[in-house]
DNA sequence: CAGTGGTCTAGACCACTCA
DNA sequence: GAGTGGTCTAGACCACTGT
């Protein structure tokens, strides 16, 4: 009756791809939902399992399943992004709450925030970083490594250069803690107060140590951003890469428009 | 002699996927290049044709290379990012080129920008830009979809929500040309001079549309940048939603420290 | 036309998880 | 031990690109 019933010239790995993720999209198959076993599907459609496969692989490419080997396939949950802001870097917010940005937003999400400077060396920049600086890529600066956690779990590097004649033999250069507020707060005793910042960002697929070294689940892409502090003659004084889980992480700035 | 040759404990398909990443970032293949064919790969590997194509596929979702049907797989060539940044919305820079910052971009790279808008339509808002505009998310606002590309090539989408008591029957309710200097200076014409904005910025994997909307090749993320234009009073009176390739696109901001 | 990647089949064995 | 995903084989046919 009615139309007459068009083929469906989708291929057998699409079609199924196209079915589960409108399940998904329908809530059918809730964040956290366990998809039906490979040969379960292919059963169903009539196909190898390599197809059936396929069409997973498919959804996991585009971010919206997660494998467990042994366990199943599961619907990727959404955690709610932590929101670095702008605000990182206020000097009020440092003082009012001793706390920094980073601990705020993971705690507010009920989670346990943890940082770990896993190494400090002296070392060559790279070029792009030699550039911010506007220094000699050759010339030495403190590298400073830093990990941060959510519930033991890695969500971003942060490795800090900061030029040797700046940070000169101050716990800058040093593995020994920081001290009471941010590292903001040692660059104002010596001088540095930030006064603005540029932040360049770009967003690409992990490479394989970043890949282990955040665990990230495959379809998930990183957010680089190449922080540079400046002081109040516009005078880089550090610059720090940050290389954060896009999955759980974005960017919110609040700024004045100038000119 | 020597050591006791430790086996190779990766698995075939990975073994083959280091290789060829090793290849390519050492630099013997070069941006472009062309792999050997998946059959070659398996005949010098000693393995069947679909673990050479799964060992590419590693690559592919990396987003080191990319596959031609018929052609090969090539290197994919790094092009320099357009770096969108926080001066997009000078008025300084508005008047002084009478050129967008996009086109400024575009062209800076020897390409040949186009903008165009696509749609003006009245409709309620998605939750999150109602809640951005502060209003409800029942009452339809105007809608204009801008696609931007350089040479002919889709780079970004832009969808800008304006609250029809704010646009009434002017240039921006309507599908005409917007006039001289960009969509900002229609918003000064009307008694909203933008004075801060807010960005927040966030990266996944396209989904199907984006992926055909912008010729998306596999591995590349998009950013998406959800704007807000605020007053002098900090009243939103304008939130857009970017979504660009990540492969072409990156953010540049420059701001000063607040407080 | 030959050569390429794209898709699929129908098996196989392994490693992991969980009851 | 039953069920799951992870990897692999050895074929097949198709669609696309080049000459």
């Amino acid at each position: 009756m009615s139309d007459k019933p068009e083929a469906d010239t989708r291929l057998p790995s699409r079609r199924i791809a196209d079915d589960l993720r409108a399940s998904i999209e329908r809530g059918e198959l809730p964040p956290g939902g366990k998809l039906p076993s490979e040969r379960d599907l292919a059963s169903r459609y009539g196909t190898a399992r390599n197809t059936a496969r396929e069409a997973i692989s498919i959804l996991q490419s585009e971010g919206l399943v997660i494998a467990q080997h042994g366990r199943g396939v599961f619907v990727r949950p959404q955690t709610p992004l932590m929101r670095l802001g702008s605000n990182r870097y206020s000097r009020r917010l440092r003082s009012e709450t001793g706390l920094s940005p980073f601990r705020i937003e993971v705690t507010k999400q009920g989670r346990v925030p943890k940082a770990e400077c896993r190494s400090v060396t002296t070392e060559p920049p790279p070029a792009d970083v030699a550039d911010r600086l506007g220094i000699d890529p050759q010339t030495p600066v403190i590298r400073r490594e830093n990990w941060y956690f959510a519930d033991d779990e890695p969500v971003q590097v942060g490795v800090t250069y900061i030029p040797v004649d700046i940070a000169g033999d101050s716990p800058l250069a040093s593995e020994k803690k920081l001290g009471k507020g941010s590292i903001y707060a040692r660059f104002e005793d010596l001088g540095y107060p930030i006064a603005r910042i540029r932040e360049e960002i770009s967003a690409r697929m992990p490479n394989p140590e970043e890949m282990t070294g955040l665990a990230m689940p495959p379809g998930v892409p990183v957010i680089e951003v190449l922080h540079t502090s400046l002081d109040e003659q516009r005078k880089p004084f550090e610059v720090t890469r940050f290389v954060m889980r896009g999955d759980l992480n974005g960017l919110d700035y609040e700024m004045p428009i100038e000119d």
